[in-house]
DNA sequence: AGAGAAATTGCAACCGGTTGCAAAAAAATT
DNA sequence: AATTTTTTTGCAACCGGTTGCAATTTCTCT
């Protein structure tokens, strides 16, 4: 019974008798023995941590994101390495980090960041996903997440079927990527079907309060119909503003959101937002950086799921 | 410029004189070398990691406790290393997996779980701090969190000085400890004052909809003037249900609830609950959790904190 | 300049596993 | 029973750092 015995039993797949493999069981047993992780992974070059970076944790849409990546994972025997971007200021720092630690990659899980973000992982030879990242035909990095452009473009179609003519936009933070796709989106959309965009602008941050603030300028122009907002948490900021000016939704104004979070069917906001479909995106993501420990040459690889409307009654009906 | 000259110069707080860990650094800038976390750990037995182990993924109570947990434990130099609870049966296991990878200390996070599965890491020799966690006189665990039986009785005191002679209990899922200890303390305190709780009731889970079909449960009993709620969300599913049934909010039944969750400060609930301060919370179980690393014989510690009730619009005025 | 003290450096063992390779044991074949 | 083939086993080097200790260098002081 050797040192190598030990460590062939632990590792499936390696030659050992099975009576060996008893003797080492039943001894690892009565000792309370279990081979270090660490150890191993200094030796084999593979840690079995994936690298979780965020920069939006105040956001309730991120409930689900971090239930299913850290369910996902432990299913295939990773662990999860929390990453919090918002409090800090230069990514790079991260880089370095997680290289450290070796994390076995990446998976940058925001819809903010440029692609350039999760492309300096993969510069430092870490596989990396860019999850509810950008789309960019030249990048040269796996992204997985929707077609932020397409779903500003169903929202105007929305609005312009159910006969608005007045409309506004009330989009998430400026610098974000997906901000500036969807609003792409919307403008272009509303222009191709002859809606009036009366009104743009953005909140400071993905907040109920920032919402609110971002819709009293919107209620400056007076008329508005209907508000495409780029997420529901400051969809329902925006709600608020309106009704506290005195509006009825939907007979006075219409609302439509983004992401669809457990609020946004609540009595008190029945909210019509775009889903996208957050499990399907995160089951991808997961199985595609797995996929890339075992084979980091795999070329990079867009993928995109649709979204759906979910109607409630937010809008008014046709 | 040996090895052990590299190793210096990355260690603060050895040897190295000025010119060699300038030689050094400049060779290692050049290469792009950084010191291998996991080789360190191996060899000084210590990971910097952190687990961070939670349960309850889907309340938006967490969404805090992992931005502040997350940030102040990249501030001095730890990671989380994230594990779900919530998917899992079996607690045991994570104390092994926790082991193997040599996490430095664990931190539970959790108002459900007994004192029990913490003391399992200690157990296993693993420094563990209980977040949230029941007081016990006689646990030998850090307990960091608040008397759930003291907030229970807040609440009724606060009832009976607002008049309500009637009131509910609608406690979250019953087996959590912090469920039957708030429920304890406000039976206890209701009794005392002469309170008449007409309904005892407890939802399946810290969801929206749990708290509306308990509600619907509480409202056979006719007559309630006001409902203690062991959760903001359940509470808002409990509002909800009690204005889909007719009744107005504060007018004819009042409510309170638990944890002051950014949706309790919206127009449409308005809700008068009870707030613990997460942020000292946390900052105090990062304190100690680092504490104990670096002294692990330090001796079990409660703290408790105290709650502040927020005053909304969900209770009628004196 | 020389002696003694203090600071720096390199050696080598160690942390706890994995793994290629050759030797040993077991199984299969003649 | 002897030979060949297959399976199992242990040896020893390696992963990439840290660290006690002794040797060396540098600094102080007379």
């Amino acid at each position: 019974m050797s040192r190598s015995a030990v460590s062939r039993t632990f590792t499936d797949g390696a030659s050992v008798s099975a009576r060996t493999r008893e003797k080492v069981e039943k001894a690892a047993k009565t000792l309370g023995y279990k081979p270090s992780l660490i150890a191993r992974s200094l030796a084999t070059n593979r840690t079995k941590l994936i690298g979780l970076v965020a920069n939006n944790f105040q956001n309730p849409a991120f409930l689900d994101v971090f239930d299913l990546f850290t369910s996902e994972l432990q299913k295939r025997g990773f662990r999860p390495l929390l990453v919090n971007l918002s409090a800090e200021t230069s990514p790079k720092k991260f880089v370095e980090l997680l290289r450290q630690y070796s994390v076995d990659g990446v998976i940058v899980a925001t819809s903010t960041l440029p692609t350039s973000f999760a492309t300096s992982f993969q510069a430092a030879g870490i596989p990396v996903i860019h999850t509810f990242g950008k789309y960019e035909a030249n990048a040269n990095v796996h992204v997985v997440g929707i077609d932020n452009v397409y779903c500003g473009t169903m929202a105007a179609a929305l609005f312009a079927e159910r006969g608005y003519r007045k409309v506004a936009l009330l989009g998430g933070p400026e610098a974000a990527t997906s901000t500036q796709d969807r609003a792409a989106g919307f403008l272009k959309a509303a222009n191709d079907k002859g809606l009036e965009v009366a009104a743009t602008c953005f909140a400071e941050n993905y907040t109920y309060q920032a919402g609110r603030d971002a819709m009293q300028q919107v209620l400056q122009e007076g008329g508005i119909e209907a508000v495409f907002c780029g997420d529901d948490l400051i969809c329902m900021g925006a709600m608020d503003a309106a009704r506290a000016a005195g509006l009825s939704i939907p007979e006075e104004i219409g609302f439509m959101g983004f992401n669809d979070i457990a609020m946004a069917g609540w009595d008190a906001y029945s909210l019509t937002t775009i889903r996208q479909p957050i499990r399907d995106i995160i089951l991808s993501s997961v199985e595609l950086v797995v996929g890339m420990v075992e084979n980091p040459t795999r070329s990079a690889e867009i993928r995109l799921f649709p979204c759906t409307i979910v109607e409630r009654g937010s809008l008014k009906p046709v």
